[in-house]
DNA sequence: TGTAATATGGAATTGATATTTCATCAGAGC
DNA sequence: GCTCTGATGAAATATCAATTCCATATTACA
């Protein structure tokens, strides 16, 4: 008869939501029970086991079932996994607008979709930047460049223009530094000069410029202290680094972003400027 | 004797986390395939299967538990909590974090003040031209460039940044460009051989560097279509620009953010790429 | 009040999943 | 070059959890 109702089970959590608040008042006792429990604790429901949740829930589990079957699931587990969904979204809406960003610029749609991938993908990366900074790190790292003589900037190709932009920010902040950045032959001796109470930036992500991680290699076996920007924590800079920084980029049509990076580095920047200002004297 | 590992076990991720990088490079090989997955796809071991996680690692099953186990947990499972606990602290999502970002990035002191001001100032600029951006603009200056021989790249100082990327990225695409860039005498020859089939992209924001407005000036002098990215109507270089788009970047701490300019030239250097590909051919 | 329909609790079952075990393999040390 | 130790893969196993079933209780209705 009204088998129909296998068919009809929401996709995502607001429609489960929705069918719950409609049917509340004709559903029975220890449903309704579950039902409520259900929309007060959602994130209990994505974790646990039927079993778990029978139990805070005060019901049986079978009750659990038996509530997932009216909403027109399969059985618990398929309505869990709306549950589930609706937790990974909260962290992955930016993600997903990029892929289909993604998925819209190869089919064509247009200078407008490529421009907006690109939008996109520097938001993403500032916003997840902005959750996962270390605070610790970054005053460690501000300590460290603030007692420094010379900051020696290391970054090649990709991460070339943050080096460059970090460059002309110490300048303009009176703060000496000094940029490795050619191939050329000179830079062995650059790094040469460079002594304990100098200090370097090195910035390399995957796949790193092998004369990055070489100068920063070189450099930290000095005595150097080195602070890095990288991607990753099984990254070569990481292992040779004093304190780094782990940044993830989001990327678009081949190409990553730069923002966060610049964001980081202008912070680092301007706060070692300000920490040589309070410590005052030294000029 | 050292079966003290077995109380030890990370009770939030952040330990866990550590703790993993503490012994990166003590890990066997497949153990620290796992090790990278996880630390890479933190979501992705919440929510699956042994079996699932292990395929998406490359791994069998049971290396997964013994990266548990290694790290002092009873079990797979029990590591997995760990990932779970993380997933349900973690409440606001992307947008959220931002605003209360925006609304206490003048409030606060200390490092990360100036670090959340970055951020602001760039995501504000992402927001502005991700509205502002016209779109007629945009094709014009994609077939401009598609057609172009040589495409010159001019910008000096702070927009500097953004001219290395880009010349990167055209690098990368395969899209021939100069890129004009040292202070140095042989800007003036480089300019001149510059031709009508050739193009310029000019990038200059107030004060103008003199030198940008000048090359500028003597590039469209010979005929070249010039791509202007400026901050104004009334800037020198919407003067003598075929296309110029503005692009108002925030600025924090006297310092401009560039992720709206990066964004733009960006989506401009593969747009052109994609069309060239369409008008075939010519290799 | 009696009867039927539905709801509920509890246990058995079925299915899936983590874990363990064992055989093989790679590499370090002698 | 050989042996031993530790790592790895694959499959068997034990565990655990969802589901189903059945007996019982509750409610609705006549």
């Amino acid at each position: 008869m009204s088998d129909v109702e296998t068919i009809n089970a929401p996709r995502d959590f607001d429609s489960l939501r929705a069918a719950i608040l409609e049917r509340r008042d004709s559903l029975p006792k220890r449903i309704a029970q579950v039902a409520a429990y259900a929309l007060d604790n959602p994130d209990d429901i994505a974790f646990g086991t039927a079993a778990s949740i029978a139990t805070l829930a005060g019901v049986q589990p079978s009750t659990l079932v038996r509530f997932a079957q009216q909403l027109g699931f399969d059985g618990f587990t398929a309505m869990q996994g709306v549950f589930r969904e609706r937790l990974r979204e909260r962290t992955s809406s930016y993600d997903e607008r990029l892929s289909t960003l993604r998925a819209k610029a190869d089919a064509g749609a247009g200078h407008r979709a490529v421009f907006d991938g690109f939008v996109t993908a520097a938001s993403t990366s500032l916003a997840d930047i902005a959750r996962s900074i270390d605070e610790a790190h970054l005053e460690q790292a501000v300590d460290l460049l603030a007692g420094a003589g010379t900051v020696y900037i290391l970054a090649k190709r990709r991460s070339y223009p943050v080096a460059s932009y970090l460059a002309y920010a110490l300048g303009k902040l009176k703060i000496r530094s000094q940029l490795i950045e050619s191939a050329g032959g000179l830079n062995a001796e650059m790094i040469g000069f460079a002594t304990p109470k100098d200090a370097a930036i090195a910035i390399s992500f995957s796949p790193y410029a092998s004369a990055t991680v070489d100068e920063a290699r070189a450099i930290a076996r000095q005595g150097v202290p080195v602070v890095a920007i990288t991607d990753s924590a099984f990254s070569p800079l990481a292992q040779v680094a004093t304190v780094w920084f782990e940044v993830a980029e989001a990327d678009f049509g081949g190409f990553r972003s730069l923002s966060a990076t610049m964001a980081l580095a202008m912070a680092i920047a301007v706060s070692v400027a300000e920490k040589r200002r309070l410590l005052g004297g030294k000029r």
